[in-house]
DNA sequence: GCGATCAGGT
DNA sequence: CACACCTGATCGC
């Protein structure tokens, strides 16, 4: 849950996701999601009196977010004062402080966070620095290469700080199964059970909250039918959600609710108490979405768990993985980290020391404690808090030894790097043939390694009532084909691949689009321009591409290494099945040379036609790697 | 009567 | 499986 006060340093004059107490004092609103833990305040009478009297006072969000808000009476009075930004438009506010008149300009840009409809993460960029906040995220590892505002022409441009979703940033929750892998899952499931006859039916034990409608929409294509939910007016303007739920209760798969309804359950009843028409009863599974997380050495990866006769579990997460955001945050390397959450059990001065590890300057003291002694980079120097308390508490019993020393490394090698070679990130062709996942090699890909997870430790799956309906689905047993209709993530998502020439605006001001709209101070004008958007695009998924890749990514060896006579650029975090979390593809001159030589990243441009071939091997996982410590025939 | 906060549940 | 939300009790205004 954010515990995020509301202001960043560098911006106090704006407010986020909080909206109470110092925040009544902002001089603009930012709004990343629809969920209550970030709206604080948000309707508070003190802040809507605030309104009534202000002139500038505004709210910024998403289209969809203004949607979602909107729909609920409490939120109404706002209508008003909502000024909705398209995604990926930077767009010039300016903070007016209305009593002396003073002002302050700053570009906004809304990047699509993953997290649920509408969510969004905000990257301010003005006098002050660039600055991101991420709101709540689910980006998977590679993704934030692909976000183009994120770059500048072909570099990733300099954060001065992230405001970080840090909900699992924390090796526990080393490795959470990708979207893909859960959806294949629950699908499986779901099929097994629907197929069985029409008086078989699931209901999808959800929350009530944003973020399952991606759920609801792949379930709906897969099984051509509607989900039945209790309400649906709020996605009146997003045809690619409303088209697969209904009310009509006639529908074999139920996320309905009711305030009992686990009662209802256990009575064979469906929430919304359908029954079959001619009085047969019902045969029905609960699915309950819950976050599985696996630790960093995890053989299985279940990401369907049977909790009672026809009851399941299924993987599902709207935070990244501590790898996912650790692939995130090395790729961006802001000198400045603040975590917006502290995950359960954790205390902020640790996640805080953790998360320095991740930062810039810490990458530039690491050069400094190594080079000038002159040794080897291999040798086990760790960074100092990292790897002795983060394992700690959580692979009891194991032999870490091996994994931290390798830990050491990769932190070490990472977050080297020389001024100068902060590397063009250049852009992955987003037509890669990326392989459909191999459920062979997925099944291997899973070697020697424990669940830290507790929750299967022996034949609980196996304990199956005798029911013998539903065969357990794992990820390991290669049983989930990857529909060839499956997740769609393209359809909510609407950030475009970085084009390989890319040279987009190289600093703030230059790139106003909706000047207008902003600096007038009367937002009120083009206030019915959603008329203009009867419906709009999602951002319910930031997966660009199929990251096949990933599902291996996971529980990849601990130790990546490029082979030195492969020419590539500096820093290529195409994503594409490679960042292995906790390590990064280095530069060539980091592989090869124990010290450092500053590289001039103009020297020597690959040939495009070379990148395309290292690509296309870092996506399906050849060659280009080879394995540390480990069997190298495990991927292929 | 309303809001804030906490405990407890799913 | 530690997310996000709901309900109900209590307190203060």
């Amino acid at each position: 849950m954010s515990s995020f006060a509301g202001r960043m340093k560098e911006y106090p004059t704006v407010s986020l996701d909080r909206f109470d107490r110092e925040n009544l004092h902002a001089r603009a609103y930012f709004l990343s999601h629809c969920h209550k833990d970030h709206m604080k305040g948000l309707k508070g009478p003190l802040l809507r009196r605030k309104l009534q009297f202000s002139r500038t006072v505004r709210l910024y969000c998403s289209f969809v977010t203004k949607e979602l808000l909107l729909n609920n009476p409490k939120y109404s009075f706002w209508e008003e004062y909502i000024v909705p930004l398209e995604l990926e438009s930077p767009t010039q506010i300016s903070l007016v402080d209305e009593a002396t008149g003073e002002k302050e300009e700053v570009v906004v840009t809304l990047l699509p966070a993953g997290h649920c409809p509408g969510s969004v993460m905000f990257l301010f960029e003005g006098c002050h620095g660039n600055v991101l906040y991420t709101g709540d995220f689910r980006l998977a590892v590679g993704d934030a290469a692909r976000i183009e505002h994120l770059h500048s022409g072909s570099r990733v441009k300099d954060i001065q700080s992230v405001y970080l979703d840090s909900t699992f940033y924390d090796p526990r929750f080393y490795q959470i199964p990708t979207r893909e892998v859960c959806l294949n899952g629950i699908s499986e499931l779901v099929g097994n059970w629907i197929s069985q006859s029409s008086y078989h039916v699931v209901w999808l034990n959800c929350k009530a909250a944003y973020g399952y409608e991606y759920l609801f929409t792949n379930m709906g294509e897969e099984f051509n039918t509607q989900i039945h939910v209790n309400h649906l007016d709020m996605f009146k303007k997003m045809p690619e959600i409303l088209s697969y739920v209904t009310t009509d209760r006639r529908s074999q798969i139920h996320a309905c609710r009711h305030p009992k309804d686990d009662e209802f359950f256990q009575g064979n009843r469906l929430p919304c108490g359908c029954t079959a028409a001619d009085g047969t009863p019902l045969h029905i599974i609960s699915i309950k979405p819950s976050t599985m997380w696996f630790g960093e050495r995890t053989k299985k990866t279940n990401v369907i768990i049977k909790t009672g006769s026809s009851s399941y579990r299924a993987c599902f997460s709207f935070h990244s993985s501590y790898s996912e955001i650790r692939d995130f945050l090395s790729y961006l390397k802001p000198v400045n980290i603040y975590p917006n959450v502290i995950p359960l059990g954790r205390t902020l001065a640790e996640v805080t020391r953790m998360l320095k590890l991740m930062c810039r300057n810490q990458s530039d003291q690491a050069a400094f404690i190594y080079k000038p002694l002159g040794v080897l980079k291999r040798s086990r120097v760790e960074p100092p808090t990292y790897g002795s308390e983060s394992d700690e508490d959580l692979f009891d019993g194991m032999d870490l030894a091996p994994v931290r020393k390798k830990m050491g490394l990769n932190q070490e090698i990472k977050n080297y790097e020389p001024p100068g070679c902060r590397a063009p990130p250049v852009s992955v062709e987003e037509s890669l043939p990326l392989p459909v996942a191999d459920s062979s090699s997925l099944g291997q890909n899973y070697f020697d390694c424990t669940e830290s997870n507790g929750e299967d430790e022996d034949g609980e799956e196996e304990d199956e009532k005798g029911k013998g309906d539903t065969k357990q689905t794992t990820e390991e047993d290669g049983k989930e084909n990857p529909s060839p209709q499956a997740p769609k993530w393209e359809d909510f998502f609407t950030t475009e691949m970085l084009p390989d020439s890319q040279n987009s605006h190289s600093h703030s001001c230059c790139s106003v689009t909706s000047a207008s709209r902003t600096s007038s101070q009367t937002p009120e004008l083009f206030g019915e321009e959603d008329d203009v958007n009867d419906t709009f695009s999602l951002t319910l998924s930031a997966s660009l591409s199929n990251h096949s890749s990933q599902n291996m990514d996971s529980c990849l060896p601990d130790t990546v290494i490029l082979q030195p006579e492969q020419s590539h650029p500096q820093r290529k975090e195409g994503g594409s099945g490679t960042p292995q979390p906790g390590v990064e593809e280095m530069p060539e001159s980091q592989v090869s040379s124990d010290f450092d030589i500053p590289c001039t990243p103009e020297s020597k441009a690959p040939q495009s036609d070379e990148l395309t071939q290292l690509y296309r091997k870092l996506a399906s996982g050849e060659e280009v790697i080879a394995w540390h410590e480990h069997d190298s025939s495990v991927l292929r």
